[in-house]
DNA sequence: ATTATATTTGACACTAATTGTCAAGTGTAA
DNA sequence: TTACACTTGACAATTAGTGTCAAATATAAT
């Protein structure tokens, strides 16, 4: 199902088959390339912002690449908690009432 | 499968049950009473420790408050995201991957 | 109605986490 | 040995999280 590339990883694969550098994505973004290297190699995390920027510049699909983003802040979010992997089935239960709440309304 | 409480619920209800007032539980966790009493109407998180403090106050089991606490956390993290479903079970996907590799190690 | 107590509300202070810059360092290839 | 791309780490700026306090509201007993 593909999912156990990085973030970080599609953004440098990308990239580096566009043969753009990090200076001339992150002068779009408008930060600094520390930065920029520094989220392609996981050590920073991006903004929801960057990542759609990011998806145009790299021409990957937004939604794709933005649910590759959030699942990684979820994960972080958890990092190092016993119980992380039962506090996600139950984040998706609640979700589930949650939606059907609403779409009862 | 009952995790349709919320945790600020959660607490109120045992606090109650068993007669003690905010200051008697604010008193033993350091802070206002003005934040448990937000903390019970989810109108503020609790830290970790807060909550594993209050398992113990409460005699509620802390596995479980600990559970329904990071799935909140969880859900936080991807409020008003019209993708927070498809990222959870991307999540939940790296997860066991994770696990995967880690058992195998 | 008045007092007493419990809880709630909102303005604001403090702290911690996140996001950024900068300058010096490393790697690689003319 | 110069040039260029990238990386590293110290630290500055910004934003989010956690807390206090005092005033407001709610409820119940005089």
């Amino acid at each position: 199902m593909e999912n156990n590339k990085s973030t970080g990883e599609i953004l440098r694969e990308k990239r580096e088959e566009k043969g753009l550098l990090l200076r001339h994505i992150s002068a779009e973004l408008d930060i600094d390339t520390a930065i920029l290297s520094k989220i392609e190699r996981s050590e920073r995390k991006a903004t929801k912002e960057q990542i759609l920027k990011l998806a145009d510049i790299l021409n990957l699909n937004k939604d794709n690449l933005l649910v590759q983003y959030l699942s990684e802040r979820i994960l972080y979010e958890i990092r190092d908690e016993e119980l992380g992997s039962k506090a996600l089935k139950v984040a998706e239960q609640k979700m589930k009432y949650i939606n059907n709440k609403k779409s009862q309304a």
